[in-house]
DNA sequence: ATGGCTTATTGTATAAGA
């Protein structure tokens, strides 16, 4: 079973990527952030004939999730409960008996800046809500834009970026505070090259010179570790015309 | 060097991303 995560920055502009990335990769699970459209636009019928269901929690301009399989989805959840929260983030389903949670966790825009205080309250109401998750569905992993990097092997140049948003420590805690759910970071369970990223700048040339950041995740619950077979991140689709910055990482789970 | 790209918007510049 494959299981991969893409921050596609804006559907509506990567559905072609999408669509040719499905049928080359054939995953049975792929989540997206970053629509950036309305459910109304969203192109059921177009996944549906390339063989995807999908479901999607949408907004104009910003956010937006979706979850793509060709299997069947149930018990379906949008946003986190209990949080106050117009900006669409989150979307869950159970897909062959593991739960399935994709999040475009916020990006915190600078250290002093009121969204940081959104980001790091969000993540502190995600964990609470993951907590409560796990014990309903134990095979969980949890796909998506953290919009953190978890360590200075995930940042091309670690001391430019100390301190800063995506990297500081308050963020870095909440990303193991996620861990210590027992949610394992399923890209370390493996040998990998350095300087693996999954976000590159568009400016100044970043991914050429591999100036990027890990930022996007699939963390697993302990149910699921064992069952960890691979976890690569496929650069090919930042390598096409107008790329998303973003590309996808990918898990290959035992049948 | 505080920019540098890319996206969306009832736009012709601004906001946001990371």
């Amino acid at each position: 079973m494959r299981l991969a995560t893409w921050n596609v920055n804006s559907l509506n502009v990567r559905l072609p990527h999408v669509l040719d990335w499905l049928a080359a990769e054939k995953p049975d699970v792929l989540c997206l952030q970053e629509t950036k459209q309305e459910d109304a636009k969203f192109p059921y019928d177009v996944l549906k004939a390339a063989g995807y269901n999908a479901i999607h929690n949408g907004q104009k301009t910003y956010n937006g999730v979706a979850i793509l399989t060709p299997h069947a989805m149930d018990n379906v959840s949008l946003d986190i409960p209990g949080l106050a929260d117009a900006q669409k983030r989150v979307i869950a389903a159970s897909i062959q008996g593991i739960r399935i949670v994709c999040a475009y966790i916020p990006n915190g825009q600078s250290i002093d800046s009121d969204k940081y205080q959104y980001k790091l309250g969000w993540l502190q109401a995600l964990t609470n809500h993951l907590a409560t998750e796990l014990k309903q569905h134990p095979k969980l992993a949890l796909l998506g834009d953290y919009n953190i990097a978890p360590e200075d092997r995930d940042v091309h140049d670690p001391k430019a970026w100390e301190g800063q948003v995506l990297v500081s420590e308050p963020e870095r805690e909440a990303f193991k505070k996620l861990q210590a759910l027992g949610l394992h970071d399923s890209f370390r369970l493996f040998e990998q090259p350095e300087s693996s990223f999954s976000w590159w700048d568009y400016r100044m040339a970043g991914f050429r010179r591999n100036l990027g950041l890990r930022i996007d995740h699939i963390l697993v619950s302990e149910a699921l570790k064992a069952s960890c077979q691979r976890c690569w991140i496929d650069k090919g689709p930042r390598k096409l015309e107008r790329p998303s910055d973003h590309t996808p990482v990918v898990l290959e789970l035992a049948s």
